[in-house]
DNA sequence: TATATTTGACCCAC
DNA sequence: GTGGGTCAAATATA
């Protein structure tokens, strides 16, 4: 079936742009003036560039190499015991809550452990649109809210620390991030994180990034570094997949396009969507909140 | 090669 | 049955 996988339909998607792009551009030609018309130009000739840039990109990713299978067999460890207190007991019991809408670097090394999609049937926090195909189905594009669940980088040591980061549903530009458990590490590990931490600062006014230093957080998300219009200037680096390197402190922000392309979905929501979508769907969207497609008939 | 991240699968509470 | 937390193999990166 043509339009079984994300993919097709993203596929299909741009072709449609495209189509609409070239639609738009014989119509500005028709009847805006000289100069609406040279404006309208440049703009259907970004929209087939992003459209060629983000099927490019998909194309690639559909042959990609796929990870392998797991055979896991049963039950694992059933004698493990659990190093956590009960998962759905843990709650409630919740150390420390906090909204943070500039950074959340907190000093501390944090190891990722894993990633959930969250609250997939609760239609608050999340958007959708539904898209009439050209065989006449229609498909919704669904945004789930992920959540990512950190550790200390010193549980090896004993540490129990963990930490919670998700997307806040009230206020979606700002992270709610919880704290379980208590650093049982000592000063140490938060002061050696913070000997490697030069402040990480973003210069919002002029959308170029400044003063950037190592991600202390292994691999905590400093996405609310990362909204609105730095979507289009973060120097093509997916905040995640960098976790491990060092923010870029390039100031040639007007080059993204070049610099993408380490994700499909990066360049597709970067490029493919442009700017109408970019305050919707920045790099918050990006890696919280995979796009999904249902078949709704 | 070591280390960190990703992500499918497992387990458990509700 | 479903949602959420965690595990751990696979994978990426330095």
């Amino acid at each position: 079936m043509a339009l079984s996988t994300p993919t097709a339909v993203v596929l299909e998607l741009m072709t449609m742009g495209q189509q609409s792009a070239e639609h738009l551009r014989e119509l500005l030609m028709a009847a805006s003036p000289p100069m609406a018309a040279e404006h309208g130009q440049a703009l259907t000739a970004e929209i087939f560039r992003c459209c060629d840039r983000v099927i490019a990109a998909i194309s690639r990713g559909a042959t990609g190499k796929k990870r392998k299978v797991t055979d896991r067999g049963p039950a694992t460890c059933p004698t493990d015991l659990p190093l956590m207190p009960s998962k759905r007991a843990r709650g409630g019991a919740e150390a420390h809550r906090v909204l943070e809408t500039a950074t959340a670097a907190d000093g501390f090394v944090w190891r990722k452990y894993g990633q959930k999609d969250i609250n997939g049937s609760n239609t608050r926090g999340r958007s959708s649109q539904s898209t009439p195909m050209q065989d006449g189905s229609q498909w919704s594009l669904t945004l789930f809210f992920s959540r990512f669940y950190y550790r200390c980088a010193y549980s090896g040591e004993g540490c129990g620390a963990t930490r919670r980061v998700q997307q806040s549903r009230d206020e979606p530009a700002a992270f709610v991030i919880a704290y379980y458990g208590e650093h049982t590490c000592g000063d140490a590990c938060w002061q050696e994180a913070h000997a490697a931490m030069p402040p990480a600062v973003v210069n919002s006014a002029s959308n170029v990034w400044g003063g950037i230093g190592v991600d202390p957080n292994g691999g905590s998300p400093l996405l609310p570094l990362l909204h609105g219009n730095h979507t289009r200037h973060c120097h093509g680096e997916d905040p995640y997949e960098k976790s491990r390197g060092q923010w870029s402190s390039s100031s040639s922000s007007s080059d993204a396009e070049a610099e993408l392309g380490t994700s499909p979905i990066l360049e597709f929501l970067e490029g493919g969507l442009g700017v109408g979508w970019e305050c919707v769907v920045n790099y918050l969207a990006f890696d919280c909140d995979l796009p999904r497609f249902d078949m709704l008939h």
